[in-house]
DNA sequence: TACAACTCCGCTG
DNA sequence: CAGCGGAGTTGTA
């Protein structure tokens, strides 16, 4: 049996499934749901608020301990990607060299990746420059690294 | 097998 | 030199 809880919570960014167990997060991804917004419990709450408090907040993404389900091989990238400190970057490349993998693979886990903002995968980019993708959309992705890059 | 949030390399202007 | 297109790579469903 399982102490998993479920909320559905309503942000400036979109609709997100929460899931936790306890107060480890599972999960935190865009939901498709639009009309069955529902909150299980103040704490599923507290994270929707702190996603809005993202888009203004100038000090830092919440820290939440987080155990994400996935591949062994998709732990270990984004287990790399969690050492990326507030305000620095990536690059796809440079992580598949620590992991002696290609950036292709690489950019599939971060696309896996269902702890969104625990997991910074918008702190990965492309070696050329480019911005890459995002779930929530590059816009966004830009958003985010603007305002660590900015908010001292 | 086909696809993906990439990168390298050669070609064109 | 910038911009574009195709091939190569690795892990997953």
């Amino acid at each position: 049996m399982s102490n998993d809880s479920i909320s559905i919570i309503k942000t400036k960014l979109g609709n997100f499934t929460i899931k936790s167990n306890k107060k480890v997060i599972i999960k935190i991804y865009p939901s498709k749901e639009i009309n069955n917004i529902y909150k299980k419990n103040n704490y599923h709450n507290k994270i929707g608020l702190d996603i809005d408090n993202l888009l203004i907040n100038k000090k830092k993404l919440f820290k939440y301990k987080c155990c994400p389900k996935g591949t062994q091989f998709e732990l270990k990238v984004w287990k790399e990607i969690k050492k990326i400190d507030y305000g620095k970057t990536s690059t796809y490349k440079k992580i598949s060299k620590i992991l002696n993998t290609s950036p292709r693979a690489v950019g599939n886990a971060c696309a896996n990746n269902t702890c969104l903002f625990i997991i910074p995968c918008h702190r990965v980019l492309r070696s050329d420059g480019k911005i890459g993708g995002y779930v929530l959309g590059e816009n966004v992705k830009n958003y985010l690294l603007n305002i660590e890059k900015n908010g001292t």
